[in-house]
DNA sequence: TGGCGAAGTTGAATCGATTCATCACCGCGT
DNA sequence: ACGCGGTGATGAATCGATTCAACTTCGCCA
């Protein structure tokens, strides 16, 4: 075993030469097999196998400029969300052989683009983004270059480029309406960075229900940023608690209530009775919480399946925007108990 | 906008070209940017956003060879404990400007496989892995073409193969004495198959405190065979529900809990008063669920860091092997309260 | 004035797989 | 005996960035 001497990476020339034939036929044998002899097949594989040949992928896709390789950008890998998105898109596009990329921007728009460019140099058939910012101009450069793009979670600003997305300013209504129905009229809005449009829309969402009920958003509304994180949860709440408490409170996802549920119970504040909880995304442990919690369900799984689909199709289709309905979900945290 | 032409994308001799240079001194720009004179440097630049070119990294690896790309691959990426590992090696690798690829082998052997054949031919500088298999021949076969290899959440089998991993052993009989110490006397251990080798694991520590108790394990101990998430728990409690029901039950990750909680609930079983649950894992819900649940911790943040670490000390260095301590965290979900 | 070193620039060779025009060979029909 | 079609095999050209030996300029000092 020669455990640390730097050689050379076998290639497609050695495996020709000591299997005694050229180095067109071992491509051959590797892309075409049917083209080939099949004692020639065996003496080539048998070489491949002894001198345990892989193939220089970079090299490959130089030549062959075609490649199986997508990649895609979220927000936050570490939100279940986002987990089950990508599941969804994996799931598509392994059907058909192709291989994901996946990378996490943490809502930091340089992040993005330095895995925007990472993919691009690796040469990627094409990206699914959840874009960080409003703008999508260096999207359609890259675009422009002949890489497909199709947004994720977000729609469309522009006609020629495909976007899947789910109706947040509709779920965030939702998600107001149902409170203004149990009577509150005071509701908290942790939400995150109004940059970030899934924040944006549910805010709007959240402002349309109230106006329709003819409520003073100014009055009825309590907006707290937040990060979008479990601790965020915790902060904002704690903040909500000092001041003039609100009876009930919207987080803009289900990992800020969480962390607003957690809150809560340490301060001695009861769930749904002092306060009424909705959450946004329904993840799997929502409805095994200390309180079951309301929240907003999105179809998380067809959103990605739908987006590398439409990014499958290529660039020769026209593109085409989805647009998901999401739909509340009612539990205990919401509902108060009889009395 | 020329939408749908096939046009070959811009290399670097067009910009040299367009700059009036040659192609050295475009490679120089980018590269080595203070051996070009400041004009020239200018000049090449302008030609370079003008064209909106953009590197073509097969070729530039291609030629290169080094490359600061590395692989994860992990058991299943939609269990938090992974993300959180995954997350410990990308803050650690992007401390050294490389970037991380990461791919869920969803415990199928093939699945590991065939992302390691892919990651090898896009010429990663090593991979960590955790192995789906008993055998880690195939990745020695990797190792010895020049790729570094890191078992991640695995201890190494051979001394030349660093490897971060947790005692698994020791998790499996903290959880378990804590359960002899309830007086729990028949336990059940919802377990994954015993070809994972955390699951094999974590049950002969089960085995093993039972035994140091004077308990014979045929007698204190039922073990259900579950897939690794909550549908898997709430199978396997199903089952245990029918027959002769024990009075403590273990997961093997907070997941499976996750779904056995649920339906003991639905079941009408009071939990811990009649069935004390404990999970392992300790994701972020835990402690916020309908019963606080009692769980085995795993440093999964230093888990992936200390991994990546290894990665990036290079072949050079000889390989480590580092064990860390679970620890176990007592909530309501296992402690029958007064009465 | 001539020589020397430093700074900048050049362009051909190189990495390894794929592609494709070309060739060798074989069998068969006339 | 000759030609023809078909099957396999060949190897040089190619993709695009990097590298490096060679060359040009230019300033400076003897």
């Amino acid at each position: 075993m020669p455990p640390r001497t730097k050689h050379r990476r076998t290639s497609i020339s050695d495996v020709a030469r000591h299997a005694g034939v050229s180095v067109g036929t071992v491509s051959n044998v590797l892309n075409r097999p049917d083209r080939v002899s099949p004692d020639t097949r065996e003496r080539v594989e048998t070489a491949i196998a002894e001198l345990s040949f892989v193939r220089n992928g970079s090299a490959r896709q130089l030549r062959a400029g075609r490649i199986t390789t997508v990649g895609a950008i979220v927000l936050d890998i570490s939100n279940p969300f986002f987990t089950d998105v990508t599941r969804g898109i994996e799931e598509r596009l392994t059907a058909d052989d192709y291989t994901l990329m996946v990378a996490s921007s943490d809502r930091d728009p340089e992040r993005e683009a330095r895995y925007l460019r990472l993919f691009e140099e690796h040469g990627v058939r094409g990206v699914m983004v959840v874009p960080t910012a409003d703008s999508i101009d260096h999207l359609l450069a890259v675009r422009r270059r002949g890489i497909g793009v199709v947004l994720l979670d977000h729609p469309s600003p522009v006609d020629s480029v495909s976007s899947v997305a789910v109706d947040d300013v509709h779920g965030g209504a939702l998600a107001t309406r149902h409170l203004l129905d149990q009577g509150h009229t005071r509701i908290a809005f942790l939400n995150g960075a109004h940059s970030i449009r899934q924040c944006a829309d549910r805010l709007a969402g959240v402002r349309q229900a109230l106006a329709e009920a003819g409520h003073d958003p100014a009055e009825a509304l309590v907006e707290v940023q937040v990060s979008l994180d479990a601790d965020g949860g915790e902060a904002g709440t704690r903040a909500l608690l000092d001041g003039d408490r609100p009876t009930a409170v919207f987080c803009v996802n289900d990992l800020v209530a969480l962390g607003a549920l957690r809150t809560l119970r340490r301060a001695g504040v009861s769930v749904p009775d002092d306060v009424a909880l909705v959450g946004y995304d329904d993840v799997t442990f929502a409805a095994e919480l200390a309180t079951p919690l309301t929240s907003v369900r999105q179809p998380r799984h067809e959103l990605g399946a739908r987006a590398a689909d439409l990014m499958l199709r290529g660039a020769d289709s026209p593109a085409e925007h989805v647009m998901f309905q999401p739909e509340l979900v009612v539990r205990e945290s919401s509902v108060t108990t009889a009395g």
